[in-house]
DNA sequence: ATAGGGTTAG
């Protein structure tokens, strides 16, 4: 048999076995077993069942081939046959036997069987005991897993290195990193000396964790052992150390690999790419090549996203093609990492482009290209863009993805529809830190500050401990609304109760909050003793309500850092031009325009859009380019001396121009979002809200023409200004006014 | 006869 198996194959021995006029049990059992090395499955299941019918003796070596097998294939319902086949004759007292009945139901993932059949043993050896405690440990029961390593250590028998390493692994798997080197602390203890499988867990947990201290200790560790000839451990070492930008030390490991396969030159080759070092990554592949390796579709996939990630979109575009040259094709990943470097780096357009040009090409999208996906369209403020892959989510039913619930709530959030994100909000199942922090930031950018404030109390008492970006939201929260006391108590809390240390963005906060609401003197004095270096935006929130509250002492301070620590920044030019107008300052004015002229900047382009049906109706300041230009004009008009009735006054104080009150007036007509919102009402079906995106932010008089309008016109308006979101109805606005 | 079988890209 063995002679034909060599000579023909499985095929001809199958056939051989099948001529055989006598047949004796032992070749029986040899057809099986040959049958099961050779995956001929259904084959070996045939023999065994007829071996059963003809009341033959199966040797229990074969039951144990064939037993793994079930667990190899997962073949379970065959799996059950042998246990049933094992039970009738008498074999349940083999340990062995019931060792690899425990081993192939935990691969087939019925854990509870796989307990019975250890709890019905009489006799065990420390096989069996691993069995089980892989069996628990490889599916995330941790706790059963302990527990029976606790019940083995109370034994006779001594745990090994097989014991420690399915503990190891288990740990690995369920992402608690800290417990892994806890356990391998304990294994040294315990003298057990760890080997190459529990260091690669090890090296994991390093990498996730971020403990390069730890990583150095074990690479020491695996230079004493000689372990770093171990393909895996060596290629860890050289991750771990590219993925913690020590790229000379990775390039060093990796240099000194014995073997080095695609693994290794891939971590090496990522290490580059994702910090920037893109000319040398591509010179890692060229060397790759030359060593004989073929880069695969990871090796490409690192290159697309390191260029895209830096902005290189064409080259990250180019390298899309390269894969399509070297006769592989871009899968998900890569063209995910494309669209995510477009949209990490604002060029949303591109990456919903590249997002169609994916499916096009027959790729379907995941929950990773969902979320960045959804993320473009929120940058965008594209309400029916978001509002279609939203439904394409729910089609492909990715919305229970934690990743995809928060990017859709993020999204509507910033697409002006706070109340789609928070219907998304009440009904994911398991809200997280993540959904939760999203949400309250959602309500600050409307100025909702009490249910901002009072998710924040639900979110703590289910149990969720706030960080860092709770407290960011909740404190934009405040400012947006002008709850300065609420804003106090928030800020004192955050150190005080829970342990977050407030970062620049928290004392910027409560800049803008303390400044708007007027009390300069005390904000003056609270940057004073702040014990972090006041940035851009702490003189930029110092700076807009020294402006709103005219406050010239202040704003020149303000403006006088700014101007040092973002030249380039023409806003900050604008805002004391501003002011310098609002008190006829003039000369000064003139001042800081040439200042502006001498740093070549030009005042920003004020525009306005809204979108109808499938269409973006762009409005710029100063252009008359709208083909409804006049009809747009002619409605405003009248909606204008209708506002008049109700008690509407222009608020000329808004005009930053050295012209009369009549000129002023005229000029606060052609105010882009004036023209949108107008366009907005005549194009509008029913009684959806009227929803207006502009670049800057909003002027106060055309704010009070939108509540205006909002009470004459019966209908809502979304604003989303260059700060935040203005939700106006009946007259009043979300924003309560304090901006 | 029986236990663990890993590392890279969004």
């Amino acid at each position: 048999m063995n002679f034909y198996e060599r000579c023909w194959g499985i095929e001809r021995a199958n056939r051989v076995f099948n001529e055989m006029p006598k047949r004796e049990d032992v070749v029986w059992n040899e057809a099986v077993k040959l049958n099961v090395k050779h995956e001929q499955w259904v084959r070996a299941l045939e023999l065994l069942r007829e071996m059963q019918y003809s009341c033959m003796k199966v040797k229990g070596t074969t039951t144990v081939r064939v037993l793994q097998a079930c667990g190899k294939l997962k073949a379970l319902a065959q799996g059950k046959q042998i246990h049933a086949h094992v039970l009738r004759f008498g074999m349940e007292s083999s340990v062995p036997i019931c060792n690899v009945l425990i081993s192939m139901y935990a691969k087939n993932g019925e854990l509870e069987l796989a307990g019975a059949v250890f709890n019905s043993m009489e006799d065990r050896n420390l096989t069996s005991w691993n069995s089980i405690i892989s069996a628990y440990a490889s599916f995330g029961f941790l706790d059963d897993a302990w527990n029976h390593f606790h019940k083995l250590k109370s034994s006779t028998i001594k745990p090994d290195i097989v014991t420690w390493n399915c503990l190891l692994s288990g740990h690995t798997l369920n992402g608690s990193y800290e417990d892994v080197l806890t356990i391998l602390r304990m294994m040294q203890i315990y003298g057990i000396q760890p080997n190459s499988r529990s260091i690669t867990c090890g090296l994991q947990s390093v990498i996730e964790l971020g403990l390069l201290p730890h990583g150095k200790e074990i690479h020491n560790y695996v230079i004493r052992h000689d372990l770093d000839c171990d393909v895996y451990v060596g290629t860890s070492i050289v991750d771990m150390y590219a993925k913690r930008d020590c790229l000379d030390i990775a390039r060093a490991v990796f240099n000194n690999l014995k073997s080095k396969n695609i693994f290794a030159w891939n971590s090496l080759i990522s290490g580059y790419s994702f910090k920037g070092h893109l000319q040398d990554a591509e010179n890692l592949v060229g060397q790759m090549e030359d060593a004989g390796i073929k880069p695969d579709i990871v090796t490409w996939n690192s290159m697309v996203s390191g260029y895209s990630m830096w902005g290189h979109t064409e080259k990250a575009l180019d390298m899309i093609h390269q894969i399509k040259l070297s006769g592989l094709t871009p899968n998900v990943i890569s063209w995910t990492a494309l669209i995510s470097g477009c949209s990490q780096n604002g060029k949303y357009r591109e990456s919903l482009e590249y997002f169609i040009q994916m499916q096009e090409e027959g790729i379907k999208p995941n929950a990773v290209t969902i979320s960045t996906v959804l993320q473009s369209c929120g940058g965008l403020s594209l309400l029916q863009k978001g509002k279609e892959i939203h439904c394409l989510s729910v089609k492909n039913g990715m919305t229970r993805d934690v990743c995809v619930a928060t990017a859709i709530i993020d999204m509507y959030n910033k697409s002006g529809s706070w109340r789609s994100a928070h219907k998304v909000f009440k009904r994911i199942h398991k809200n997280s830190l993540a959904s939760f922090n999203c949400m309250i930031m959602g309500f600050a950018m409307y100025g909702l500050g009490k249910e901002a404030i009072s998710l924040f109390h639900e979110m703590c008492s289910i149990g969720i401990t706030p960080d860092a970006i709770t407290f960011t939201a909740i404190l934009s929260a405040c400012k947006n609304s002008g709850l300065v006391n609420e804003g106090w108590e928030f800020f004192d809390k955050m150190s005080r109760d829970y342990n977050v240390t407030p970062k620049i963005e928290h004392y910027s906060c409560m800049v803008d909050l303390l400044g708007r609401a007027g009390y300069l003197d005390e904000t003056w004095d609270f940057i004073q003793k702040m014990p972090l270096k006041p940035d851009a935006t702490i003189w930029g929130a110092l700076l807009c309500s020294s402006r709103i509250h005219e406050n010239i002492e202040y704003a020149e301070i303000a403006a006088k850092n700014l101007y040092e620590l973002e030249p380039d920044n023409s806003a900050n030019y604008v805002l004391m031009m501003n002011l310098y107008a609002m008190s006829n300052r003039w000369k000064d004015f003139d001042h800081v325009k040439e200042l502006m002229n001498s740093a070549g900047l030009k005042n920003g382009q004020a525009w306005s859009w809204t979108q109808i049906d499938h269409t973006v109706h762009h409005f710029s300041a100063g252009q008359s380019t709208h083909p409804d230009c006049g009809e747009i004009y002619f409605e405003l008009y009248q909606l204008i001396s209708q506002i008049k009735k109700l008690g509407y006054v222009p608020d000329v104080s808004c005009v930053y121009q050295d012209i009369d009150d009549v000129e002023k007036e005229k000029v606060l007509l052609s105010h882009t979002e004036k023209l949108a919102i107008t366009y907005g009402l005549m194009k509008r079906k029913g009684s959806a809200p009227i929803r207006v995106i502009k670049n800057s932010r909003i002027c106060s008089d055309c704010h009070t023409v939108a509540k205006y309008i909002s009470m004459l016109r019966k209908c809502e308006i979304i604003i989303k200004d260059g700060v935040r979101f203005h939700h106006l109805s009946k007259g009043n606005c979300s924003c309560k006014d304090c901006w």
